[in-house]
DNA sequence: TGCAGTTCTGTGAACGTGCACAGTTTCGAG
DNA sequence: CTCGAAACTGTGCACGTTCACAGAACTGCA
């Protein structure tokens, strides 16, 4: 920065040396006014003249100015930041494409408003202290909880502190905070319907994720649209959303029931593990067994033939988790529900 | 929340009447010590008596003391933040289960070193200028930044800002940049021996990506690895990492040259694309043509039958990129490289 | 000219920390 | 008993902003 004369090398010890920054101070000496005047230019307020309103804009340009965000945080007893929790073990982080989603459309409409998005991922005891911890530090003016499960300890921490908050999905316990959903169990009554009308006779189900809403739901709806047909040992439960959950548990279904010519899973992960299971035992599809899945991720287009499913719209469903947040933020009226639409997608695996 | 009495009905105006959190002051007071003590004791400096110890872990019990960040951060002159920038289209983040990888990893090593990650996402326009807006904002110490391609605006920023950073691949342009990589022409020249070794004699490749340093270094080691061999017709060249690509491109190379018994995919979702091109134009994997991938990411274990390809440690290029970040951070010495190891994966597709 | 209303401006006081520095106590050695 | 070092403690200032408030300048009207 300074041309340091060739006798004297001064050893710089300071780690970076960051180049100081401008400060508001700086603009207005610059421009030959007041604090308060390049205050109110900054943020948009009434009462600044013409003249210097453009001294100011000069000013700010020459030095370089930039607000300094932790001062104004500060003062202004807010971060401007949002959380984005997800409780789930990583490895399912990278393989549902849906918390990406999720993710992305939280993420556009956080950014519209001008607020941050912090990623705190929730997987062991240890997350769940520092999630905590914080939470409480006054990082974020709220936050997204996305997959939480009964009787989840960070919901307590939210519900404790207060922090303006929206689920993605029923939010555990009794707690009466926004949530945005899709009627699961209307959509998983609806496919398993359209299933039933091809023909098939013996229906079973891969039913995860039953400590969740979703999963619970999901298994409601397929008994709903069964009725007296349904059958108890055609369900087989798994724990997670996954590929090889999907695969194992077709492989359990067959044996136990081979007489199965239709399948609904309860995502179109664990459809496609179903389908590989399927396929290693000889079975065609749709010929043999009629397979349905949930979601319409990325999965559904991948799988042969095209798999039948329901489309969730995850980025949707983000979108509207962060708008609600923002709402509570403007000191909107407190819990909203809000169900987004989901459709029947009918491809070739039924 | 409160029970209002039937008569008086009191409309709450302020959005969210947060409870006001306790200071270092008021545990000072509760403790009958001075602010001073109490900073001591928060951030574990010598010179606290026992006596007045015990009575600050009192009273931060009794006030429920939180430090407050934003406080912190001004004095400090740091955020204990670092960004994460991506630069790529949203879907593909959704799609490239490696984005993902990349992430917890880095994330798993910041929350170790009690820093946070701000994710950032670069896709249009707008995006640079908020994304620019917000790295001058001082709320980040530092910045990893993945797949970022030539002439990259941001990276500009990032340097005129003096801001620690680590690039996950070669940085773009001239830039003296701490960065982690893999060696990818090596991997590439690795693989494609292996693969000329089953007996293939027309070997062809889907090379992605030629503007960015990974998929240059991949054409570029299948190139050597094929001496006089290499047939530039055999090249066929797609924009992106994709699935639909890898489809497309292998339809459009079986026409071009139906005598191609061999495929170097540039990425796994890639390779997945070109087997089931392969599988719709008739020819069996392996039999017919051998096809090996890159990456070892969940695409890999999924196709039938498995994907020979490429182990790349995603995670472990996030892990190093935090680390590098960090170190920076600690006042360590500037531009660092790391290469971390990868290794061919041998399954059934050639 | 006087006066009220509006528009504009500057000043000082927070916000909650960490840090330098000055002051006080403790303690062991001479 | 004295003295100096080491162990502790408290105070004021700085960080960069917003906000309330007091006051100045400008308007239009009687």
């Amino acid at each position: 920065m300074s041309s340091a004369s060739p006798s004297t090398v001064s050893l710089v010890t300071t780690p970076t040396p960051r180049p100081k920054r401008a400060t508001v101070h700086d603009v207005a000496v610059e421009a030959g006014v007041s604090r308060g005047t390049v205050s109110r230019y900054v943020n948009g307020e009434r009462y600044v003249s013409a003249s210097a309103r453009e001294a100011i804009e000069a000013a700010i340009l020459k030095v370089g100015y930039v607000p300094n965000t932790a001062a104004r945080n500060l003062v202004m007893q807010r971060s401007q930041a949002v959380g984005f929790i997800v409780h789930e073990p990583h490895s399912l982080f990278v393989e549902d494409p849906n918390i990406g989603e999720i993710l992305l459309g939280a993420n556009t409409a956080l950014s519209e408003a001008d607020y941050q998005m912090a990623v705190l991922i929730v997987d062991s005891e240890r997350d769940t202290e520092r999630v905590a911890r914080y939470l409480s530090g006054g990082l974020v003016d709220g936050v997204i909880i996305v997959s939480a499960r009964a009787y989840d300890p960070i919901s307590r921490v939210v519900e404790r502190l207060n922090l303006p908050a929206a689920y993605v999905g029923h939010p555990p316990g009794a707690s009466t905070a926004s949530f945005v959903t899709i009627d699961n169990r209307g959509s998983a009554r609806a496919i398993t319907e359209r299933l039933a009308a091809t023909g098939r006779r013996r229906i079973g189900m891969i039913a995860a994720a039953l400590d969740r809403d979703s999963g619970a739901d999901r298994l409601a709806g397929f008994t709903e649209a069964l009725g007296d047909r349904f059958d108890e040992r055609l369900v087989e439960p798994v724990a997670l959303y996954s590929y090889s959950a999907g695969r194992d548990a077709m492989q359990a279904l067959l044996e136990r029931a081979p007489d199965v010519d239709g399948v609904f899973a309860a995502s179109d992960a664990v459809a496609a593990g179903a389908m590989e299971a399927l396929r290693a035992a000889g079975r065609r599809v749709p010929d043999d067994v009629g397979v349905v899945g949930f979601d319409d991720s990325a999965w559904a287009k991948r799988t042969l033939p095209g798999l039948s499913t329901v489309r969730q719209p995850a980025a949707g469903l983000g979108r509207q988790a962060a708008l609600l947040v923002l709402g509570q933020l403007r000191g909107e009226a407190g819990a909203q529900e809000v169900q987004l639409e989901s459709e029947v997608v009918w491809r070739d695996s039924a």
